[in-house]
DNA sequence: CCAGACGTTGTT
DNA sequence: GTCTGG
DNA sequence: CCAGACGTTGTT
DNA sequence: GTCTGG
C-alpha cells in the first residue's frame, strides 16, 4: 500500500504549514529546519513522491538539542536497517512502511521505538491504488480544506502565516513514523524513515485493507512528545480504537507526474 | 554459545 | 514472473 | 507505490 | 544493533 505520496511546498511554506501553538504565550511557533553541515540530504517539493526520495519530517526538538519544541529534518523515504554497509539503498528490506501490528516485537522496528525515534511525516496526501472491481486507478487522498481551497491545486492557496493566526494555506497530512540515524562509511549521516501501516478503518476500507497511521490534534503531540510518552505508551494511543476519527477527502488521480 | 534473520504488499 | 531503483 | 529490467563477451 | 533458533 502505501508506496506514493505528494508534498508540494517550498521548504518555507512547509515551516508555516508545521507551525504551532506555544501553549505559554499562546502565539503560533516555526519548527527550525535541522541543521547538519555533513548533510546532503535535500528536499525538493514534488506530487509524486516515492521510496527513497527525501521528505520533510517532523521530529521532537529534544531528540536533536533543538532551540523549538519540534524541528523539521529531511529524511529519505525507507528506513536503513542499522546493520547496512555500503549501499544504503541496496539493503534489500521493505522498509517504507512498518505495520503496527506487532511492532513492539520486531527486530528492525523496536529500537527505534524504544529510542524514542518517533517522528511525523507531513504531505499534501497520499495515493492509493483501488484494486478491488474495475481498473487500478489511483486516488490521492489528503485532508479536508476550507471553501475554495482545493489542496491539488495551489492556484487556489492563499499561504498566509503570522504568529497569532497561524497557517492559512492547505492542511497538510499528518502520519506516525519511525526513524534512524545511519553514518556511512564516510562519516555523513543518513536519516531515514519508515511510515507506520495499519488496517484501514471504515473510512477507506473500500479503497485498500491497510492504510497509514493518520494522526490529529492531541496524537500529534503525543507522538512527538518522547520524553513523557514511552514508545509503549505511544503504541497504545494509535492503537485504532483510541484514535481520534479520521476526517478524510479523496478523488479519484491522473497517474502521478513531474 | 554462534549463526542467521531482521520487511512489506499483494496474490495464490 | 520477479526483482530493483526511484 | 510503479516502471523497468531481466544478458554476455570483449573492447575502450 | 538486537533477537531467535539450534
Amino acid at each position: 500500500m502505501c508506496g506514493r505520496t505528494a508534498c508540494t511546498l517550498c521548504k518555507e511554506d512547509v515551516q508555516k504549514a508545521c507551525s504551532y501553538k506555544n501553549k505559554k504565550t499562546g502565539k503560533y511557533e516555526l519548527p527550525k529546519w535541522g541543521r547538519n553541515p555533513k548533510n546532503k540530504q535535500q528536499y525538493m517539493p514534488s506530487y509524486n513522491i516515492a521510496p527513497t526520495d527525501i521528505t520533510p519530517i517532523i521530529v521532537p526538538g529534544t531528540n536533536f538539542l533543538g532551540e523549538t519544541n519540534r524541528m523539521l529534518q529531511p529524511m529519505m523515504w525507507g528506513m536503513i536497517p542499522p546493520w547496512q554497509n555500503g549501499n544504503y539503498k541496496s539493503h534489500g528490506y521493505s522498509t517504507h512502511n512498518c505495520r503496527f501490528e506487532g511492532l513492539l516485537n520486531s527486530k528492525l522496528y523496536s529500537a527505534p521505538l524504544n529510542k524514542g525515534k518517533r517522528c511525523v511525516i507531513v504531505c499534501d496526501g497520499f495515493y492509493e491504488w483501488k484494486t478491488k472491481g474495475g481498473p487500478r486507478n489511483p486516488y490521492f487522498i489528503h485532508l479536508p480544506q476550507e471553501d475554495g481551497i482545493h489542496v491539488e491545486d495551489s492556484d487556489t492557496w492563499i499561504n498566509d502565516w503570522d504568529e497569532d493566526n497561524g497557517w492559512k494555506g492547505p492542511k497538510l497530512l499528518h502520519m506516525a513514523g519511525l526513524y534512524e540515524i545511519w553514518t556511512s562509511p564516510e562519516g555523513e549521516e543518513i536519516y531515514s524513515y519508515a511510515m507506520i501501516t495499519m488496517e484501514s478503518d471504515d473510512t477507506l476500507s473500500w479503497l485498500h485493507h491497510r492504510m497509514p497511521v493518520i494522526l490529529k490534534g492531541q496524537e500529534i503531540d503525543d507522538w512527538l512528545d518522547v520524553e513523557r510518552i514511552s514508545g509503549t505508551q505511544a503504541i497504545h494511543i494509535l492503537s485504532p480504537i483510541k484514535k481520534l476519527p479520521r476526517e478524510l477527502k479523496w478523488h479519484p488521480s491522473v497517474y502521478p507526474n513531474e
